[in-house]
DNA sequence: TACTGACGTCTCAGTCCGCGAGACGCAAGT
DNA sequence: ACTTGCGTCTCGCGGACTGAGACGTCAGTA
């Protein structure tokens, strides 16, 4: 196994981040797991202490820092919007409307990712903006999949209901018009992470003139399938990710 | 700020890493952003990337990779496990009972700590065995706020009803009794990470003769503060991260 | 109580590994 | 065709990383 990046400080460092990946370490087991000499162990976690992305449990053991986490957090957001940008492009051009990404913050939604139809009339949700999550079939798709109590506390105030939420997830889309802004409709679809878990809603929206008073019935298909393709390049860096692991 | 380690390459690699969170980067804006030349940017983001703790983006940018969800995953896991000994430890000596700690794996719950009654007549689990999704409290539990779907998938050839999953996350515990196993009663309540959601459950469980035919009524209240303080530790974790993430 | 062994942390001389100025090839723009 | 900027590579140099060994502390044992 060819485990040299050219850096052998670096190649140290990632075995000491492996063998805490097992569990907690001392010094000693870090040693023993890691085969370096124990002050360049005990220099290397030290240093990656420093920086957070080793830590020490109440024992003073080693152990994998908070780093690593926000780290983590920033990757799945990169890799969602990597993939967000042609999917919500070839949304647009086939549907001739924009195009956004929305993901919950809080209690609201936040436009994570948007493609313009390029003139005229349209709806256009800037990059950043923050949206209700009572109106829009984009709120429908982040509440649906929510458990029990935070469905029905979402609820409250809201311009769809329980009975609308349970179409959702049979159907697997939800529609919206005149909801959140008069004169615009929108189809909306859901996005699961690796959990499986709804982590974001892709959706298409114009002025009611064009998309009509049943946008699902022209747009739900291609929605869903824009959705579903977001879904599976998530899915597959997960389970790239496992099956490396596996192999290790 | 002082940002010395004491180990050179690993504070570059930092940087490096840190500008990589804001970001996919070129290789160009990495040295922008960096401030370090050029080959030696390349060469630590290639090292990195050689670990997996970099990868390349479908444009050749630089990107965070996947094997910070790897160590995060792992780190999460450390976190909970280090704090549920004490917790299960005094929930034990209090109880006079076994306790334990569940989490859901695929169709199954397995235990992942646990601290036995001593000696004589209990209910003894060890870690890594795997149990039923389909009775006993903690299943309730690990099952009682999932979103309605999944919910319902559950359901499917348990023991336990919608009403009584309804009634657990009023109550916030469940208990269960002769439900997994004959003569064995238990009391479980919900840990939840630093996203709300229901990751785990604390439970404690014995005979029916020590425990009684409604071990709700002797327990809950222990076994719900031993889940809290669980809560607790792992949403402060979260939330150092987060306050450390602003000052930078 | 004294001794021993193991642990974690630190020192410092030596060497070799990381560094970057510069070269090279490629692509895009004018 | 020329220029500029990009990503990648080379190689001589020096300083940063290394680890043998020292040191202090602690726990266990006689």
């Amino acid at each position: 196994m060819d485990n040299s990046s050219g850096v052998g400080v670096l190649d140290k460092a990632a075995v000491v981040l492996s063998a805490l990946e097992a569990g907690p370490s001392t010094l000693a087991q870090l040693v023993a797991h890691t085969g370096l000499a124990r002050p360049t162990a005990h220099r290397l976690a030290v240093a990656l202490e420093h920086h957070r992305l080793v830590a020490r449990d109440v024992q003073g053991r080693f152990i994998l820092g908070p780093r690593l986490a926000e780290l983590a957090s920033a990757a799945g957001e990169d890799r969602l919007l990597a993939a967000a940008g042609p999917v919500l492009g070839a949304l647009r051009d086939h549907c001739g409307e924009s195009a956004q990404l929305y993901r919950r913050q809080g209690d609201q939604r936040i436009c994570v990712a948007a493609a313009d139809r390029p003139m005229g009339l349209r709806d256009s949700i800037p990059v950043g903006a923050t949206l209700t999550m009572q109106a829009g079939s984009a709120a429908q798709i982040l509440l649906a999949w929510e458990e029990p109590d935070r469905l029905h506390r979402g609820l409250h105030g809201a311009k769809f209901t329980a009975t609308m939420l349970s179409a959702v997830r049979r159907r697997g889309w939800a529609q919206s018009v005149s909801e959140r802004e008069q004169g615009v409709a929108s189809v909306s679809a859901p996005v699961r992470g690796p959990s499986g878990r709804v982590i974001a809603a892709v959706s298409i929206s114009g002025p009611i003139e064009r998309v009509s008073r049943q946008p699902g019935r022209l747009h739900a298909g291609t929605v869903v399938a824009g959705a579903n393709k977001l879904t599976e390049v998530l899915a597959r860096a997960h389970a790239a990710t496992a099956r490396r692991g596996e192999s290790a």
